[in-house]
DNA sequence: ATGACTGCAAAGACTTTGCATCTTT
DNA sequence: AAAGATGCAAAGTCTTTGCAGTCAT
C-alpha cells in the first residue's frame, strides 16, 4: 500500500473516482469531479495516472464511446451495454460466456487469447422514453 | 443503384474498397489504398463517406483501435480477435452467442437491444511467433 | 541530492467542417 | 440554375508530452 502524503493525494483520489462510480467515466469527467476536492489538479494527471493504472492493470479500458476513451474500475469481466442515445454505459450482471468460445478463439487464429468482452448496443430506458414521450 | 458516373466514382472506389478487403482498415488506411488510382482523392472525402456509409448502415465501425477507428464492409453479425501487440483485427467464424443473454440484457437494462458483439483481444499468431524468435 | 509527482502549456494525432469548384440533371 | 460531391486547408477534440517546480527520502 502506497502512503497517502500529499505527493500521492492526487493518485489516490483519482483512483478511487474511478473505484466509487459505475458510470464508466471519461478522463474530462473524473478532471471535472476533482477538481471541487483538488481546484489545482490538471487534466495532464488524470490522464497520466490513468494510463499508469491501466498498465498496472489496476483498471480497464472500455475503449472509446463517441469519441472519448471510458475507463472501468471494475477489472472482473463483466458485460456492458453502451446506449447509442446518449453514450451512457450500463454493467449488466456477469454473464458467462462459454469457455469453449474462447478456446475456438485461440484455435482460429493460431494466436493467445486475453480477454473476452461480451458488449451489447441499443437504447437505454431513459432514451426510450425519452422518445415516446 | 447508383449510376458510376464521375460523381460518384470516388465514392464507390471507398466502398468497393472497404467491401475488398479483410483487414478492417482505418480511413487513413483507405486513403492510402486509393491514392494510387485516385492521386487527387482527399482524406475528408473519406471520412465523409465513411461517415455516411456508416449512417446507411452498409458498413460498420468497429470502434477505435489503438486510438483510430477501424471500419469493416461485413455488416453482418461475427466476431472480432484483436492483437494487442500490431492492432491487427481478426474475423472469427460466426459463434453462437446465447440468445437468452440478449434477452436479459433487455430486461436487465430495461431498454432495447440492438446488437451484440463479442471481442477477444490477445495476442495474434505472427505477433507470438516474433515474441518467442 | 535524487527520484517521483504534478501544473501548465505546447504539441500531436485523428476527425470534422467551411468554402470554392466542378459535375450531373 | 440547383443539388450534390469533392479538394483543400483550417478548425476542433481528445490525448500525450516536455519542462520547470515541488515533495519525499
Amino acid at each position: 500500500m502506497e502512503p497517502v502524503t500529499k505527493q500521492f493525494k492526487k493518485r489516490n483520489a483519482i483512483l478511487a473516482c474511478l473505484k466509487s462510480t459505475d458510470s464508466h467515466p471519461s478522463a474530462d469527467w473524473i478532471y471535472a469531479q476533482l477538481k471541487n476536492e483538488y481546484p489545482d489538479i490538471s487534466l495532464g494527471t488524470v490522464y497520466r495516472n490513468l494510463t499508469l493504472f491501466k498498465q498496472q492493470g489496476m483498471i480497464q479500458s472500455l475503449g472509446t464511446v463517441g469519441g472519448v476513451e471510458r475507463f472501468d474500475g471494475n477489472t472482473d469481466p463483466h458485460v456492458h451495454f453502451i446506449c447509442t442515445g446518449c453514450d451512457s454505459v450500463i454493467d449488466l450482471p456477469q454473464m458467462e460466456v462459454p469457455q469453449s468460445l474462447c478456446s475456438r478463439a485461440a484455435e482460429d487464429t493460431g494466436g493467445r487469447v486475453a480477454a473476452c468482452q461480451l458488449t451489447f448496443t441499443g437504447t437505454c430506458q431513459s432514451c426510450c422514453l425519452r422518445k415516446t414521450s
